[in-house]
DNA sequence: AAGTAATCCTATAGAATTAATATGTTTTAG
DNA sequence: CTAAAACATATTAATTCTATAGGATTACTT
């Protein structure tokens, strides 16, 4: 499962992204519009600008916005940082790869072949995801209609 | 990251399908051949028995074995038993659904329609591969060789 | 019937991770 | 100068995960 961290950092952004146009805005707006706890969603975005995916405005008037434009803001990129690696195992991971300590055979390996697709499809789709997307996709009607966004 | 129970599971489970025709298999055997901590494997085996996916016999002469035929037993329930649902928000689980604490409109939630997305590949892949599978994948010589065992 | 080899079962320890809070520091507009 | 804001780090509490321990039960062999 997906951890809270990266959840809320997922849903901060997506609301960053919505109201992108009016200036920096405030950790306690974000949190109470989006229900998520204060001081923890602090930390986040946070940490979110010291990898220059925020930038912020401290003092007075000051507050949180987008770094880039949300069409250059993939989710999986946000997945990684804040939930880990997308690989279920560590030896078809792209950015934490390590063998298994009990790996017999890594070439015949069976759950590494299978866990490699799992692997590249899962990353298709969250690479292929901008936070633009994800607004878009926020307002259509039908998840019919969103799943047009993927490949 | 799949948890090591899930992955011990698969280990031991794809051995018990190679050697299925030579009657009950020691722990020991198991554990030693494969690598794994032999009191942790005996854990997992006990509880595979109890959901019937391996039968046992105890006592001298005793041990392990599968208790149905290896394409009848997918990759994607043992992911399930050991290591949770196989999505990655609550809100995209068949097997333990749950809404979000924090979801403030669950119809047009961006995250949980890529999920959504997400989560089904992954089922149709994992779900899609038997222990019979996976011990040709096994078999086969390169990684390229084993993609034709996917869709 | 005894002995032995095996699984069965449950408890528990120890480590790691996660979610969250607490507390104070620094910066900046007015 | 003051107040409002982000910045930074430490700490807690709970949970989960990995693994081991120790005995109870079962069944084959002699």
């Amino acid at each position: 499962m997906l951890s809270m961290r990266a959840k809320y950092a997922l849903k901060a952004l997506i609301y960053l992204a919505k109201v992108k146009d009016q200036g920096p805005v405030l950790i306690g707006d974000i949190a109470e519009s989006q229900k998520l706890p204060r001081k923890f969603l602090e930390q986040i975005l946070l940490e979110m600008k010291n990898l220059r995916i925020l930038k912020s405005k401290q003092g007075k008037g000051g507050g949180y916005y987008l770094a880039k434009s949300p069409a250059d803001i993939e989710m999986g990129r946000i997945v990684r940082v804040f939930n880990g690696p997308l690989a279920l195992v560590p030896c078809v991971s792209v950015t934490a790869f390590e063998k298994c300590d009990e790996c017999l055979d890594f070439d015949h390996c069976g759950i590494r072949r299978v866990m490699q697709k799992v692997r590249d499809v899962t990353a298709e789709i969250l690479d292929g995801t901008t936070l633009e997307m994800l607004v878009n996709i926020e307002a259509s009607e039908s998840d019919a209609d969103s799943m047009m966004y993927f490949i």
